[in-house]
DNA sequence: CTGAAAGCGCTTACAG
DNA sequence: CTGAAAGCGCTTACAG
């Protein structure tokens, strides 16, 4: 390996005046600057970035942990923080947790020395029992995509959830809708608050009997607890998922039944995945500014380890909006 | 930030003991070794891993590149390349190419120094014109997911699309189809060929004229495609696809065009991605054994970086194999 | 089993 | 504008 010893001999100066040159924190003459760039080129030298990093303290290189990759929410997630990361000169450390607690407990423990400059911490599954591991951690940790209540310590930008449930409720009211059911994957859903929030809103109520829990927030798990749902409320002329993938298997569990889509029922959803613009038929969903998120944290995280202090703990949410398509009609 | 001088002196021992204790290499008095590890809770000590990498000269680290992560196929290569880095006590360092020359010269530009002990190139897109800039790299390279001819200099460890082509076609020979359309989303697909090779064992033939280029390997493009290809030879009663999204959108095509699949048409496709199963009908499909194939890969460049070694640059080929759902049927 | 020394390849003040 | 020195925090032989 070639280092910057090789290139000063070659160049005849001191690695100091290579180190110059390469910084361009320190006016060089230009000649001398003219010869040890020959050099480097001629010997093929590339700087050693560990080298770089002890003597610097910083790695340029930021920690992302998401709960899978494999989903299109965070993989969108990971191209855009791994953008915007580059824009800023840094690179990209994937953790993704599979949101076990003991994998992602593992992973934390692996960063928490000088390898990473920030953390990104991206879906709260798994993870935020580990928190504390963070505390006295030198670098800035900020959450993002976090549904649930996010300890107050670390900066997050994530999304109005409870507003996106609203939108696809005051969606359904709209359109004239009373008696809806919803599909939810998580008990406490802020998205849940949300949509019932929009019926109170017009005096009506969504009743806890409404609600009905999918096992897994997959395929199978809304084919399921749609069958559940319309069996418990036939007389319902709408339908609620939190998720697209639950919505896409109601409208399986619909069509199983006879039920026409949306002639005979409604269905809006939430998260507008592409899969939502494959079924059929193409699903009214919230779409959510994960990107702009994405960007945003990672802004606050550069911010930060350039401002050589911990991001200050403040709290950004960014609004959904509602996609009408096909899936959704007014009642009749 | 404390370090192992502080931990030694707390301990009353030099940080080589410290350091001892830690590696495991060099055997420590018991007593020692307890007075060294309180030390090290009391005061809450971590390795600093980017100096123990330039000391080491191994970062334990691997780059992954992969031309994006919002495909089933790769988001699993991702996960799975992680988890067996993991095994091994390897991170994951991510750079998406997106398809982009430019972007996968700038990323690989910046993994050439030290950050990285191994690079693992995963799908050929962008990729290959950049190749060369690997050559005199010191760390192990592998290939994986290569569906062009792959450079010899590098070990390569792919899946054989062509026999995945072939399965699709045995599938449909033996089903009895033998008038069939085909749609390519890249012109010269080896699946295309497998395909082909099916046919001319039965001694038939699958003409030029009967394969389509769909403008992008998109659902969209699959609709486009499938419709021409209907329009230009409607008396075919199997279509093959060489990607599932290209054969859901023949599912739509197929729809609108009044066919009923498998019944006028059948169609097989290849990939096997989540969006196949979820396809009405549930697509035919060549499922791939990419989850082998990056524990292979990450299995060699481990071998290489303990071996101290490049990777010998031999050739394995995965095979697929072929699942069969409820998009085709036998020709009646 | 433990300690003194040198070195990994850079950067950062600090003289000249 | 250029060079000599110290240091980043570890590991690796090598004595004792």
């Amino acid at each position: 390996m070639v280092t910057m010893q090789d290139v000063a001999e070659r160049a005849g100066v001191t690695k100091q005046t290579v180190s110059n040159v390469l910084s361009g924190r320190v006016a060089v003459r230009p000649v001398t600057e003219a010869r040890v760039r020959e050099a480097i080129a001629e010997l093929g030298y590339v700087p050693n970035l560990v080298a770089r990093s002890l003597a610097t303290g910083s790695s340029r290189t930021v920690g992302m942990f998401v709960p899978t990759v494999s989903t299109a929410f965070y993989a969108d997630l990971v191209e855009e923080a791994e953008d915007a990361l580059e824009e800023h000169g840094y690179r990209l450390l994937l953790c993704t947790t599979r949101r076990d607690g003991e994998r992602a407990r593992r992973h934390l423990a692996g960063l928490t020395s000088r390898s990473v400059d920030a953390l990104l911490i991206a879906g709260d599954q798994g993870l935020t029992d580990h928190l504390p591991l963070l505390s006295r951690t030198r670098f800035p940790v900020v959450l993002c995509a976090w549904e649930t209540p996010a300890p107050a310590r670390f900066p997050v930008v994530t999304i109005d959830y409870e507003h996106g449930g609203y939108l696809a409720g005051r969606h359904l009211r709209r359109l004239g809708h009373e008696n809806v059911t919803v599909l939810a994957s998580p008990a406490h859903d802020p998205r849940v608050s949300g949509f019932r929030r929009a019926f109170a809103e017009d005096g009506l109520e969504v009743p806890d009997s409404a609600v009905h829990l999918a096992s897994e927030p997959s395929f199978r798990g809304g084919v399921s607890a749609a069958e559940e749902a319309m069996r418990a409320r036939p007389s319902a002329t709408a339908l609620f998922a939190t998720h697209d993938v639950l919505a896409v298997g109601a409208l399986e569990a619909a069509r199983d039944r006879g039920y026409s889509v949306p002639d005979d029922l409604s269905v809006v959803a939430h998260d507008d995945t592409p899969g939502g613009l494959l079924a059929r038929p193409t699903l009214t969903s919230v779409a959510l500014p994960h990107r702009e998120m994405a960007r945003e944290a990672i802004g606050l995280l550069v911010g930060a380890i350039e401002g050589g202090q911990p991001a200050e703990p403040r709290r950004r949410l960014l609004l959904p909006r509602l996609i009408a398509r096909d899936s959704t009609s007014p009642l009749v």
